[in-house]
DNA sequence: CGGGTTCTTGACTATCTTCAACGAAAGTGG
DNA sequence: CCACTTTCGTTGAAGATAGTCAAGAACCCG
């Protein structure tokens, strides 16, 4: 999961895994916690998420972190360049994949069917990454963690009468590390959120989203 | 041309064109100013830079712009989603461009060589644009000024004894808007760096790197 | 319950941006 | 080809946004 323009989304196959003739190994399950790869292991596999939440991060030798990218369920994670991972992936809330031989990717001989789905995935993953560029390099704070709480409570969030409700799994520094901002300022700005009645922070991991298209707004750029 | 880790660089195909069979127009010239694409349009071609540089732009509503990728020569730009340009693309100096059908892309039985190469383009077009992502995210005004710097005499400096000479055809405001700066950021960035006997400013729109080393140092995180 | 981690908040600081002015370069039209 | 205009780049001063450092509160887990 990427932040990326809200009104841009679309109804991609979030909920089911692609269909497959003969290269579709069985649904694993992992624990939170534990690495599907690091950077510079071989890929063998991608990971369709089924359920559960994934985290792709690659740090800096002086330990300065970005986290690349959420793992929701939907989302294809593990695209090679030059058959090697150039991510670490771990899991934040316990999963069920759906792996697929990176060769179907590499090769459309196998299965084409489910070779094309996985090149569209991919492409769609060069998509919502330019869009996240722009979020990186243009959004101020506030703009971030609203873009940020808007697209999740679109992609996870749970009606709620007129509001909607989401977990946040993640830590406050898994945010800001995804945001480029400090934990402080995630903080900060989820208290101004709070504060202004956009927002409501049932608990640390739980957020409901009170007037969501002030939220929307502010992502855009309109000020708090 | 995205900010990649120095370090890893690899000697892809970036002065030939992909082997084809069938699928393969023949090269196109585009003159500077033109546009090859707008957002919203549909995807007929990728473009496989040739010579000269492209600009790969997206708009936010109030004005402000990210340059997504600057494309030299190897990059093939023009990715698709849903069938569908999702950046500007227009051209900064004088391009030849090699232009492949989208549809063998999409579909790999028309040119299956041609389809294998070009997935293989997108593939390092999704690790490039994860580098780039820890440098919009997390590095300062001189990390990325550097780090720029450094890829770039890399990719396209010309030896000139002990120093590295190249041209930057952009605009401060299109590094600016690549690095997630303002140009006066980035004028004084390169001004510190000429102070400090790092690079030297020929002229606006040519630059000397005096000590490689220095600025790959640089933008890693050494101080100034 | 206790110890460690995570989150929040405050005070202060640094970095980068904004606003403004000026000079250099490039484009335009006579 | 030169004068004029406009755009682009550099520099300075002031201000704002986000970062740093520090302390206490809340949360989690055994």
């Amino acid at each position: 999961m990427y932040v990326t323009i809200p009104t841009e989304f679309s109804a991609i196959s979030q909920n089911n895994t692609f269909t497959s003739l003969t290269t579709k190994s069985t649904e694993t399950r992992v624990k939170a916690g534990s690495y599907l790869y690091y950077e510079g292991d071989d890929v063998d596999w991608l990971y369709q998420v089924t359920s559960g939440v994934l985290r792709l991060t690659r740090l800096l030798e002086d330990g300065r972190r970005q986290v690349i990218a959420f793992g929701y369920p939907g989302d294809v994670v593990g695209f090679p360049s030059d058959h090697v991972h150039h991510t670490d992936c771990d899991v934040l809330v316990d999963a069920t994949l759906q792996p697929y031989r990176v060769s179907v990717l590499e090769n459309g001989d196998t299965d084409p069917l489910l070779h094309k789905e996985l090149l569209q995935a991919a492409l769609r993953e060069i998509s919502s990454m330019q869009d996240h560029f722009m979020m990186l390099g243009r959004k101020s704070a506030s703009e971030k963690v609203a873009s940020f709480l808007s697209v999740l409570s679109d992609r996870v969030g749970q009606n709620l009468g007129d509001y909607k409700q989401m977990n946040l799994p993640m830590s406050r520094a898994d945010i800001a590390d995804f945001l480029g901002l400090t934990t402080e300022t995630v903080s900060r700005t989820l208290t101004q959120l709070r504060k202004s009645k956009i927002i409501a922070i049932e608990n640390v991991h739980t957020i409901i989203v009170l007037r969501p298209t002030a939220l929307l707004g502010l992502s855009a750029g309109n000020t708090l």
